[in-house]
DNA sequence: CCTTAATATGAAAATAAATTGCAACTTATA
DNA sequence: TATAAGTTGCAATTTATTTTCATATTAAGG
């Protein structure tokens, strides 16, 4: 029987020892929806319209809470702000070094057991800095 | 005629129409000598007895130039301070997710070539997460 | 070597992101 | 449905980084 993704979060949630709030399904369905990476204050605003009791604290506490439940994953950035992603396969990105966006990228960088003489690896992701099409036109 | 790190770094220095100062100077050669990826206030604690005129926010401004004139390296990082690698040569990256300390790695990451199809890439670093022996041991 | 224009500096104040304390409120198990 | 554990919002706090501004230093030309 296939699980839709909300009721896989449900019970990650639940077998994590958290319990199911309004507002931890909606951050998690707005970041599972979302391929932009958002970081808390961007989850935020995008919820506050539609979520009656959602603060920004509570973002940052729910992102924080699904981060330990292995829902989402913090993406490392060149920019000062925590970004998240609910894709949590492996996976790369490519961040443009002049707005800070992140975009996934289908390469698979390789596994923990390939780069195991390195020590216990968790995963892996292969970063690629550059400049985006955007950025780029405005220069 | 081969020149000295400290030749080249003058010699960048001043090709990117900035001045050598004894902070700049002393900023650079303790990142250069440094393997451990320290952040602005790091580099700081570090210099303060040694170097009479340094303040914390002349070593975030010299790593600002540093970084502009390609003599540092951002590495991104999980946690929330910048941290900076005078070794520009692609490499990888080991992180610890629970210390947040960064080691290199011979590792050496596709170029921007080989990963070209995902957009004008400059640098492209694997990121390689998990548990350093030291934090094993903590638990 | 002295002048000077451009640039760099330190201290303190300002900003911005993330976290914490606390009292009131939900959730989910008994 | 009571209630214990966990969660929430608000406001205040902490921490990293940046900016402001007055003073000092650098390097190029005379």
């Amino acid at each position: 029987m296939l699980k839709t993704k909300l009721e896989e979060f449900k019970e990650k949630i639940k077998s994590s020892g958290l319990k199911i709030t309004p507002q931890r399904v909606a951050v998690y369905k707005e970041i599972a929806q979302s391929s932009d990476h958002p970081c808390a204050e961007e989850l935020y605003e995008r919820l506050k319209d539609k979520i009656e009791g959602i603060s920004l604290t509570t973002v940052y506490r729910t992102l924080a809470s699904l981060e330990k439940a292995g829902l989402v994953k913090r993406v490392p950035t060149l920019k000062d702000k925590i970004r998240y992603d609910a894709k949590v396969e492996p996976h790369s990105h490519f961040v443009c070094v002049n707005c800070g966006k992140i975009v996934d990228l289908d390469y698979v960088p390789p596994t923990p057991e390939e780069v195991k003489e390195l020590g216990d690896s968790l995963t892996c992701t292969l970063m690629c800095y550059g400049i985006c099409k955007e950025c780029q036109v405005d220069e």
